[in-house]
DNA sequence: ACCAAATGGTTATCTTGCTAACTATAACGA
DNA sequence: TCGTTATAGTTAGCAAGATAACCATTTGGT
């Protein structure tokens, strides 16, 4: 019904690709946000929180929030800016830095199965086209 | 950084589709996802809280909610099944049937619009592949 | 006829997303 | 210098998504 559009064929993808990655990242303790926030802190130690939202197209409440959750799982912490006192640089912990590798793998691993299920093809056109319709639109 | 994947680019897509839809649907009262439920309601009258759950790639609890919402806005109604009393269907009522043509005119037009702002070829591209992901998937 | 399984739906609870409004710090202009 | 503006971040409150567990009704086998 309604299979020409935008808004909900983006969203009911959205809800499946979140279970996919979530069965995964259930392995770490981690819902798919909170494992994406890890992952960009981890590549990139002492980024603000600002930056976190900006790259994975959140708000910044949202942001604050998922860093939180982290920290409460002490898997990253947060140090204040030492030039500029508004900053808080966001750092993975030791034990968030255990995660680095084996998240990573497991994304990998995700993503290579499900380019396999859905044929390398689709899996390109839809992924490099949701990227231009995001340029377009952001 | 996550440009190559299929949860970011689906999740952060559905993220700028809800923001245009929501602007014009606020006009009706409405979010998204409540205006959605009624254009099946109105479409398919007598319809299953389930069907429309299945339709929308929704859970049951999230169809039963927002049926809720729009029965507390007057817009649609549940009666009992006469034959199956565990069947409860939904009709809308006079005040939703007199959003029909307008939600549905001003549905096309925003699809017409971003069509336009992205460029048709690329549109196309990615409601088609988007689908076909969602098939391979479901 | 009756009890167990199946079916349709709801309730409870949690996470994520948003916007609006707020605090704290820094930068700037008269 | 001092008050205004700008910036980084958080808090509060709501909507929507999910799962797990629960009612209510029907079906069906013995």
């Amino acid at each position: 019904m309604f299979d020409h559009c935008l808004y909900f064929n983006s969203s009911a993808l959205a809800r499946l690709a979140e279970r996919e990655w979530g069965l995964v990242y259930a392995e770490f303790g981690l819902t798919p946000p909170q494992g994406f926030v890890l992952r960009v802190v981890l590549a990139t130690p002492g980024c603000l929180s600002s930056q976190v939202a900006d790259l994975l197209g959140i708000a910044r409440p949202t942001a604050t929030r998922l860093i939180d959750n982290l920290s409460d799982k002490g898997l990253i912490e947060r140090r204040q800016g030492e030039t500029d006192g508004r900053e808080w640089r966001v750092y993975a912990t030791r034990a968030g830095k255990a995660l680095d590798r084996p998240i990573n793998e497991a994304s990998a691993q995700i993503a290579k199965n499900l380019r396999a299920k859905i044929g390398p093809e689709l899996f390109e056109a839809a992924v490099t086209s949701m990227h231009g319709v995001r340029k377009a639109l952001g």
